[in-house]
RNA sequence: GGAGAGGUGGCUGAGUGGUCGAAGGCGCUCGCCUGGAAAGUGAGUGAACGGCUUAUCCCCGUUCCAAGGGUUCAAAUCCCUUCCUCUCCGCCA
């Protein structure tokens, strides 16, 4: 959520936002909601002076045994105008805090402007794509007939987009969970969380999942619960509504967890595979800091998200999404693609952005100063360190070797029990 | 799920209809005291929204004592609903 006084002062810079990131939001609408706003606020809060000051005076007169019928009868009068205003007042603000939901984040200065994927910006590169003697065989191809996936009984258990994983790619996929913990933990100061997978629709109001994107979410229809799309939800708001001291920050968090997405309006997008799917594991980072810090704080999350490809020896990129391909809200975003020999292009692995204080206004996530002066909401950042479903692909297709079997990475094989070839 | 107790400021803890944003204590900030520190001592110490304003300073107003509704001229205090915590019982990985 943006801040409403700076909204009202800049409507013409909010304009020029929503164009950017190719949104639709009725701007003027809002405008014209505030200002009726503030205008039937000073009629109430006016007439509550004059009943608060009455109220004081028939306490008074009482006291002092005088009659206070007239006075008494004045104020059930202003009382009643009051609670009709006060209705008045709620469902504005009602509409207007649904609307101000709606507006998503403003793009940092340094954000390419454009429309699409295509206008996105690639910042480097990392490993070269190897070069096959063969030809390089799909995930699904190599998966199969090793028997460590079966995408049949996934669909027989679920529905399609649900996988299942057998002996050794189950076997790598907790491998991949555990390295990739240990390394956020070990080397890079991430404070480890095992949080709550089902959340509240507030907290997933706090980073912005609703009331949007409830499309895009598995819901408990009997409890107000839903399926976290990944652990950036819980992440984040574990200090939701608090005002932390500006020494605790930066706050470092790590998780891993299956993330749920009902992949709505994505219908033939990768539908062979497991590429694209309704359940997938991830080992997420979030950090809380300081406006000063947040930039910087995003280049670190994004290289410790580079490290757990380098280490595996996976080639990727980094690229700096441009206006109209980021998230809702984000202020910037780097998305870090793997080479999968099967497609020849880099597909995406990991996402990361500085939300600046977008959902720490929302959650109520603050922070006092170290010099005492008042408290400023938090930026917040969060980033896949790494995907991990996507991650046990890219390994697959560019570890796999003509016959079919996979190479398991030098740096994985003591998660793996010391595996070096899937066969 | 059943029975009972309770949810008040950063913490602790008073407050059962009137001048209570809320006593006392702790903590914190500033000052005094001290060679310095402790102890002692004096003062201060919440947030949101709106108005005023060059100003996120002041000042003024409104709101906030788990959340939502109700009664009343007036609610932290009375009533209803929901949520949460604790104790006991039941159930259960």
């Amino acid at each position: 959520m943006l801040d409403m006084k700076w909204v009202r002062e800049h409507t013409d810079e909010v304009a020029a936002m929503l164009l950017n990131r190719n949104y639709n939001f009725p701007l003027d609408k809002f405008v014209e909601l505030d200002a009726l706003r503030r205008e039937t606020l000073l009629e109430v809060e006016a007439l509550k002076e004059k009943r608060n000051a009455g109220a004081k005076e028939v306490g008074m007169k009482k006291k002092a045994g005088e009659n206070a019928d007239a006075l008494m009868e004045e104020m059930r009068l202003i009382g009643e105008k009051v609670k009709e205003l006060d209705e008045k007042v709620a469902g504005i603000e009602a509409e207007l805090q649904d609307l101000a939901m709606r507006i998503p984040n403003r793009p940092h200065s340094s954000v390419p402007v454009g429309a699409d994927e295509n206008d996105n910006v690639e910042i480097r590169r990392h490993g070269t794509p190897r070069r096959f003697t063969f030809e390089p065989k799909p995930h699904w191809d190599l998966g199969e007939p090793l028997g460590i996936m079966d995408f049949e009984r996934g669909v027989q258990l679920a529905e399609s987009r649900f996988t299942v994983l057998k002996g050794a790619g189950a076997r790598l996929e907790r491998a991949l969970m555990n390295f990739m913990l240990d390394l956020h933990t070990t080397q890079h100061g991430f404070t480890e969380i095992a949080p709550p997978i089902l959340v509240n629709t507030t907290t997933m109001s706090g980073t912005g999942q609703l009331p949007k994107f409830a499309e895009d979410l598995y819901r408990c229809a009997n409890d107000d619960l839903w399926l976290i799309p990944t652990a950036e939800v819980p992440l984040t708001n574990l200090h939701a509504g608090e005002i932390l001291n500006e020494s605790d920050l930066p706050k470092y968090y790590c998780a891993f967890t299956p993330c749920f997405r009902r992949e709505a309006g994505s219908y033939g997008r990768d539908m062979r595979g497991m590429l694209r799917q309704h359940q997938f594991d991830k080992v997420e980072m979030v950090k809380i800091s300081t406006p000063e810090k947040s930039y910087d704080e995003l280049e670190h999350m994004t290289n410790c998200a580079e490290k757990v490809l380098q280490l595996l020896g996976i080639p990727y990129r980094v690229i700096c999404l441009c206006t109209g391909d980021m998230g809702f809200g984000a202020a910037k975003t780097y998305d870090i693609e793997v080479w999968l020999p099967s497609q020849n292009c880099y597909r995406e692995i990991s996402s990361c952005s500085n939300c600046e204080d977008f959902q720490a206004r929302r959650m109520g996530t603050k922070y006092r100063p170290a010099n005492g002066g008042k408290p400023r909401f938090v930026h917040t950042l969060n980033g896949s360190g790494i995907a991990i479903g996507r991650c046990l692909i890219a390994l697959m297709e560019n570890y796999q070797n003509e016959d079919g079997s996979i190479t398991v990475p030098e740096a994985l094989r003591p998660y793996a029990g010391g595996l070096e070839v899937v066969k």
